[in-house]
DNA sequence: GTCTATATTCTGATAGAC
DNA sequence: GTCTATCAGAATATAGAC
């Protein structure tokens, strides 16, 4: 009864690829909670239930595993970065950022609790990014908000810090989840835990900057 | 030439002291770079200039040498938390409490760091504490904001989120300093960046809160 | 492509001389 | 109290059978 012809359409690479996400998924919770150093390489193919070799076969060697994962993260975070305009109004554009960031937050925890873990121990790895995509990306969100404070559209505020306010006010709830549960009295982060929390950031950024909210 | 006597008064430990606290010390920015597992006992003694059985001598053991670490954090925290009380005007207390945020992210970032890798790790040593003396500080805070906003002196936020937003924004100049330095096109960041960062935070928390700036 | 067995290196920890 | 020498264990990585 034993077959070893492949069954289904066979498509080259799919086993591969199931492989390939079951460890980087692994091995995002691996890093995200006990670091670089700390996730071995046989946790990770525990976890994703493969043959510790096998990460090798796929990834070559740890740090091969660790930059996948991060470009996975930076790859999730493009869908998150949504394109402002000069013309789009700053309390409308804000919110909806703001909820994204929240979003995240309560989606991909680990990912961003591995990001947060890669710039706490300096981004060793993100040099690039940081200075190529993410610099690009920042001048063109300061630029529009100078715009928005010259055209008298909200209160003159500077712009990098009011974005690292609501970077660190949104990813808190990701990257500082043991304190805030305890804060919350909560087991674990419901939905309407972060819908507070997303309403009390937008709350006191927008009448912060000088804006009404948009919508409730 | 060689002496062997004791120069000056000698006092017991005055060098187990002096040792402690250089282990400490060089404990600390190893932790907060490469995290627990990643920070060797060897680096730890080498850049604290003592032999390293002298480390396993002094701590026991390597978790002995964190958790050292992060009682020494804990107690730097309670400087910061200054007691509020009800009769405070709001606008002052909040200030105040930014300010030494900022300032502690400025002159202890390391320690900062420690602590967030720790809270990005579930937080497994700081159990004892979240439940302890964290709890009924935060419960204290939560019922002077609760007072001050029922007296109509600052809007209805829920102060549990604010607080967040307060730690996070502050915190992130310490935890993801390299992503701000990029931002702000600064090598290192200076005393001037810590003061724009706090007037932005106090700028927008305070009349996000319906509150007057007090003293620029 | 998959997996077992092994080589090599490094780390935490300690024994014991001084 | 201080430090050198060393041990036991674990981790990364690879060789090679299947």
């Amino acid at each position: 009864m034993s077959r070893t012809a492949p069954r289904g359409p066979y498509k080259p690479g799919r086993i591969r690829q199931k492989s390939e996400q079951r460890i980087l998924s692994a091995a995002t919770a691996a890093f995200a909670q006990h670091g670089f150093t700390g996730a071995s390489m046989q946790s990770i193919a525990d976890a994703a239930s493969v043959p510790k070799a096998n990460v090798h076969y796929y990834f070559k060697n740890k740090l091969g595993v660790y930059t996948a994962v991060l470009e996975n993260i930076l790859g999730l975070w493009d869908t998150v970065l949504n394109d402002l305009t000069i013309n789009d109004d700053p309390a409308i554009a804000l919110c909806r950022y703001i909820d994204a960031k929240i979003d995240f937050s309560r989606t991909h925890p680990e990912e961003s609790r591995v990001f947060a873990k890669e710039m706490l121990s300096g981004a060793p790895h993100l040099q690039e990014f940081l200075e190529a995509d993410y610099g690009q990306w920042l001048d063109a969100r300061l630029t529009i908000f100078r715009a928005w404070i010259d055209a008298g559209k909200m209160d003159a505020i500077d712009p990098a810090h009011l974005l690292f306010m609501i970077w660190g006010s949104t990813q808190h709830y990701a990257d500082f989840a043991p304190q805030v549960k305890q804060s919350l009295h909560a087991e674990i982060l419901q939905q309407a835990h972060f819908d507070a929390a997303a309403k009390t950031v937008k709350q006191v950024i927008l009448k912060g900057c000088g804006l009404a909210i948009a919508s409730p």
